[in-house]
RNA sequence: GGCGCUGUAGCCAAGUGGUCUAAGGCGAAGGUCUGCAAAACCUUUAUUCGUCGGUUCGAAUCCGACCGGCGCCUCCA
């Protein structure tokens, strides 16, 4: 049974689809306007694992992530650059899938873009404004907190709590300070749609509203996203459509903790803000996955080289155990042993922690529980059939590939392949096997430091020399 | 001021009433194997879970106080 803390409710619940045969999940996305950071990308990756565990639980998942495309930010930076906001947007557009790429997140069904949508948006205000919900001053639309009476049932907050707490502008137009944008009007550069109320740009929440609605309909399963979002983002969304549609608007809402540099929140003012691109020109997306998956998402995580040079360490366990097996299965040995193993045990496991609302780090000891023990046989048996090798690699196929994103067979699937570059290796470590044999030890042991500089590591065992390649990625 | 999170080995980090004399990763020490390495395996590395009390047959886990760290309440993943 699938377990998921719910911040709606502050328990977890057990999970229960609107519909088992499509599960409906919106995950809030990057604002475009600059590279996203590393922070955004703990939350895009544990997103990613959620639904690739959703996906291995035998369910389907129709997944949607914004792009925020319009929005103060861009227009700042495109009044700062003199460029376009088109410009600016569809350029970080570009890096944000680029990137996403890179760190081996899966693509969603569906990415709605606010400019794509503005006569949602704009139907979606008109029913907010029939209902009372919404008042027009100027061309600036607001939304009427004091007429929606489970406002701050999310976040737990009281309006009048909120409103004592005084660190809110105060804006002359509003009738109480924590209204919030539905609608603004347009100021003289700026882009702008038509609307009822005149030539604007929609407020920052009400695109969410919008396009899950059209997407995942008026009441959906889960929708997740950084904790700061709980309020006002997730908040007003949940202000918004079910003043507008009469319906609960989601079931169950996740929110990932924050990414801290040396315990402080990562942000630009501090001067310890890092972008997923510059993380992974150093480490692998592999690590990144793995240094997230470790940490549990709804609690802060440390961020640090240290962490990811860890990771990285901890990755080449799983990596050599996958060269190995690969190495295994392009032998023919279906006469060999099948070992006495428990492969269901390990899978068991794996899923009773991951059930356990999403418990990353449990699962992954598990793995790591697995690799030392399957070694462990490995050590202990020859002549073992490739049956059994394939079962081992099923298991990671579906955990650790399929779940976690942190591995991939077919990096090493042309490693023992007729490729001329192999066969040179080979060559050379046949070469090598000779020269060992006539315990000519410095011209074996320049073969294997040399072909070390051009990355390939030799591992000699008992009865054969196997290599690994480096950089695969690469 | 209001709301919420958090303090577990050298570092990162699970565990939230008994199977915990506490998982997993990194690091460190010793060993097996090896011509030497590498990889892999084995052993060791927290009698203790911020501090002090309490509840309980039993607490890292519940309650209270205290000390420390962080976040949200304003754009933010």
């Amino acid at each position: 049974m699938l377990s998921i803390y719910n911040t709606l409710t502050k328990r977890k619940e057990e999970f229960k689809p609107i519909n088992p045969a499509s599960i409906s999940m919106y995950v809030c996305g990057p604002t475009v306007y600059d590279y996203f950071h590393i922070g955004n990308a703990r939350s895009f990756i544990m997103a990613d694992v959620i639904r690739r565990y959703l996906e291995f639980k035998g369910f389907s998942v129709k997944y949607v992530m914004n792009l925020t495309d319009v929005d103060d930010k861009i227009i700042k930076k495109s009044l700062q650059e003199k460029k376009e906001t088109k410009f600016i947007s569809e350029n970080y557009v570009e890096a944000f899938f680029e990137d996403i790429h890179k760190l081996k997140i899966k693509p969603a069904n569906i990415y709605p873009k606010a400019t794509e949508h503005m006569d949602d948006i704009v139907k979606l205000i008109e029913e907010l404004e029939a209902k009372h919900f919404a008042y027009n001053i100027n061309g600036n639309v607001f939304y009427d907190v004091s007429k929606f009476k489970d406002y701050g049932k999310l976040s737990g907050k009281k309006i009048n709590e909120l409103e004592s707490g005084s660190r809110i502008e105060i804006n002359e137009e509003k009738k109480n300070p924590l209204d919030f944008s539905l609608w603004k009007k347009a100021k003289i550069g700026e882009p702008y749609w038509n609307s009822p109320w005149g030539n604007g740009r929609p407020g920052w929440h009400i695109e969410c509203s919008a396009m899950s609605c059209k997407h995942l309909g008026k009441t959906f399963d889960i929708h997740a996203g950084g904790n700061d979002l709980i309020f006002p983002h997730h908040e007003n969304e949940i202000a918004q459509s079910e003043a507008a549609n009469d319906k609960k608007f989601v079931n169950y809402w996740i929110h990932f903790g924050f990414l801290n540099i040396n315990e402080e929140k990562m942000s630009k003012s501090l001067g310890n803000f890092f972008t997923a691109r510059d993380i992974l020109k150093k480490y692998s997306a592999e690590a990144i996955r793995l240094s997230f998956i470790q940490t549990h998402y709804a609690g802060p995580l440390n961020f640090s080289e240290d962490l990811l040079a860890s990771s990285e360490k901890g990755l080449e366990k799983l990596k050599n155990l996958a060269v190995r097996i690969m190495e295994e299965l392009n032998t023919q040995n279906n006469s060999g042993i099948i070992p006495a193993f428990d492969f269901q045990y390990y899978e068991d496991n794996f899923i009773s922690a991951m059930d356990d609302n999403f418990n990353s780090p449990q699962a992954s000891a598990v793995i790591f529980d697995f690799i030392r023990d399957i070694n462990r046989i490995l050590a202990e048996n020859n002549n073992i059939s490739n049956e059994f090798y394939q079962l081992i690699k099923s298991f990671l196929e579906k955990t650790a590939v399929g779940v976690f994103g942190i591995l991939d067979f077919s990096d090493y699937s042309t490693l023992n392949s007729v490729m001329l570059e192999d066969s040179l290796i080979k060559f050379l470590v046949n070469l090598r096997i000779e020269a060992k044999r006539e315990k000519n030890f410095a011209l074996s042991d320049k073969i294997r430091d040399g072909l070390k500089e051009l990355g390939i590591t030799l591992q000699d065992s008992k009865d054969k020399t196997s290599y690994k390649k480096y950089n695969l990625n690469i």
